[in-house]
DNA sequence: TATAAGTTAGAACGATTGGTCAAATGACAA
DNA sequence: TTGTCATTTGACCAATCGTTCTAACTTATA
């Protein structure tokens, strides 16, 4: 039978997933896409098979390798505020080598608008991570670390509005002012 | 001598600072603007020189014509915490007719990245927003009626990303079930 | 060694992109 | 009426877009 494919499909997203969210979903050209992959035109095509769905598949890829990886990641700290406050703190800190922001919330601008099935996955990334914020307030609320009277169900999609905004002030200034009092404003939510 | 243009300028702009607003930037090609503004391609780049700076002009149009005009009709009114409250609420309400969200905010993430002269416009324009929040608050506590301790310029930064992110949810989703608790959210921290 | 699957390189497709230009048009002064 | 000139018009341009394709090449199995 044939042989290996010589290249690795998730580097590939990885690679396509960086254009993206640097670049944009329009900004990012299959010519662009090609340099950044290393692989070429016909293998592009051949793998993925528009350039649609490479960035429907560079969106999961997002999604699993970096979101649900590190949401995972926090869930196993034994203070649940402290993994709230974590997931914002690492907003502040960007990975390095990785573009600012969130290529969600750039979708969820750009793409989502007018692409109905891009606007479900990105609904249920943002979901998700909601429901990471529900867990962790379900959780200090049970080891009554919480104030008295907090609607968490509430307080976890303020707590996403804000996961939001801040991640579009980084992406435009990623050492903003507003940063620290952002994150200050959170802890006064959580304390 | 010769003779009048048939087109107002301000229509012109409104109508592309739609279409942009509605499809972005790269989304949104000549042709498209052609047919929008309902003049033909020589004029428009007789009277704006380039898609760029068509997009700058939509993009100061919008904010003179809807920013400015709407955050001074707020200031007129006698209770600066109903003032912020209202800016709040007009997000959720939104202008019917207009796209949801905000072309500025969508701006910070599709071009303001890659064209510093747009990032300065944005910057401008977020900051002149802040600085309503900031007005409003100095007011509120010389008169009296906000929680102690409260510091106003913090604040100020705290409501501007509570605003982008709401922004960017309402642009996703004009009626997400986040948008209530965000508004009451934003009272607390105003009581 | 023949065959199959996959990669590679790049030419080529029609469509669309942002941008230009010469000619037609219209309002005014003479 | 005529001359003038800014404005309008739509054809036109080269470049790029996403996509397809062919043909040569590489590796592993039958």
């Amino acid at each position: 039978m044939p042989w290996k494919k010589k290249y690795h499909k998730p580097d590939v997203l990885d690679a396509a997933m960086r254009a993206f969210w640097e670049h944009g979903y329009q900004g990012t050209s299959m010519a662009n896409l090609v340099e950044a992959t290393g692989l070429n035109r016909g293998s592009l095509y051949a793998a993925f098979k528009d350039k649609r769905s490479l960035y429907i598949g560079a969106l999961e890829h997002y999604d699993t390798v970096y979101r649900v990886a590190f949401l995972n990641q926090l869930r196993e700290l034994a203070d649940p505020k402290a993994a709230i406050m974590a997931a914002f703190v690492a907003v502040e800190t960007g990975n390095d080598g990785l573009p600012g922001g969130c290529l969600v919330v750039n979708s969820t601008l750009e793409v989502a608008p007018h692409d109905p099935e891009i606007a479900e996955l990105v609904e249920a990334s943002m979901g998700q991570v909601e429901t990471f914020f529900l867990e962790c307030l379900h959780r200090a609320e049970a080891q009554g670390s919480l104030a008295p009277g907090l609607r968490v169900t509430d307080t976890a999609k303020v707590l996403m509005g804000m996961m939001v905004g801040l991640l579009v002030i980084t992406r435009a200034s990623p050492h903003s002012p507003a940063v620290a009092p952002i994150l200050q404003q959170v802890r006064e939510i959580l304390a």
